[in-house]
DNA sequence: TTTTGTGAACTAGTTCACAGCT
DNA sequence: AGCTGTGAACTAGTTCACAAAA
């Protein structure tokens, strides 16, 4: 509306690099995508925010207005084309390029995660674990990812440019192991460990906190029994 | 001054039944026990909402308010006695009682969760895993939980008391799965699958989705990118 | 017509600031 | 004095509803 620029591929608004987007709206970006990913499975090539939000349980309004932070991937009438949409999401998330991953920690949560196959998607490559037991070291999990030293963590992240790291250590350990992190240059962290981790600016940290999770579902369960009776 | 035998709580306000308790204030009472627990370790008796607040990056009217939902805790001048306030934390959550847990899907991820030691922690066990492949029925994890046919589950739930499910299993299974857990009156569902699960009303899912997470963290990554640039 | 993109209205969540209790 | 509990103010997030475009 703004842009008078009238070309196929909608320029994208200057919004993009101004204002702040949510981690909501985010979060949301990667469950549009993997809706789409769907439809055009299943032969779709357009589809409008109204049937999106009915089909996968969702409100139009709010895909819309999620979309329209990055640009006006839609046409009037007809809704969205789920190729070219998608092509926009995966630029929008960062998918459109390979992101080395490592996973620190080669316990059972560790090993797990890096031949998890949910893990292993989009533009992701796990290529690398990490841990401090020497009987560890050297060794590969059952998937081959290759076991390293934790105290080459530097050296392996500048060669192999890995860009995420993911904690799966105990929580005693996860400051300390988050600092190497930090140290070592990469710069976004998936955390499993409980209880916050202090980083510096610049990087940012995803926290999945079982306990949380789990304490969540039984307050639920307590709630409900209270509710019955 | 302290509890002498205090069995009757600070009468819960008539407020808890009523009122609807967002999901946010649950998840940070999980924190808040969490916190209070370290406090305790340290020696403290008691706490006030501001040193709470500082000591563990929280906001101090933001805990009061939501302790507030659930009864008058405090104690004005002073602030709150640690190990009532835990006591009640512990009640408000559900977890002064055992809480069955069972993993359903004996794969990797499924076995490593078994075997996660900040798993087993306050009230929660876990008494079974459930697959549907035979050469896994009947083997245990290395801790040592027994691995059952899913079409027991519902046998295994009434009997051992089951009352969270853990879903480890592949997408292309997980609904299928979680009508079975819904079957066997299972009430509370952690899910490890992406994607949205269809369950009736009283069912609780909460989802820990690697995907969006990690996608999220692109997102970031690619953003800082672009602001950078 | 259909459907987007978006201001406006609404709802939810957070933080402030202070009366009132200890 | 110190600190809680809470209305009021503020901020963030969602949904509505409609003008404009195809």
């Amino acid at each position: 509306m703004k842009t008078r620029n009238t070309v196929s591929t909608p320029s994208p608004k200057s919004k993009q690099s101004l204002e702040q987007v949510s981690e909501l709206t985010t979060n949301r970006l990667s469950i549009y995508l993997r809706c789409l990913n769907e439809l055009e499975a299943s032969g779709a090539r357009t589809i409008s925010s109204q049937a999106l939000a009915e089909q996968f349980d969702l409100n139009a309004a709010q895909i819309r207005k999620d979309l329209a932070y990055f640009g006006e991937f839609g046409v009037r009438g007809v809704g969205y084309y789920v190729r070219d949409l998608k092509r926009h999401l995966r630029q929008i998330l960062g998918l459109d390029r390979r992101l080395g991953v490592c996973i620190i920690g080669a316990g059972n949560l560790g090993l797990a995660l890096a031949d998890y196959p949910g893990f292993v998607q989009e533009g992701f490559e796990i290529l690398a674990l990490f841990d401090n037991q020497t009987s560890k070291i050297g060794q590969r999990s059952r998937g081959g990812t290759p076991i390293y030293d934790i105290l080459d963590l530097r050296k392996h992240a500048r060669r192999d440019n890995i860009s995420i790291a993911v904690l799966a250590v105990p929580t005693s350990a996860a400051q300390l192991v988050v600092d190497l992190v930090v140290d070592a240059g990469i710069k976004a962290v998936l955390n499993f460990s409980p209880g916050a981790l202090k980083v510096p600016d610049g990087v940012k940290v995803k926290s999945v906190d079982l306990t949380v999770s789990l304490e969540s579902l039984s307050f639920y369960l307590a709630r409900g029994e209270i509710v019955r009776a």
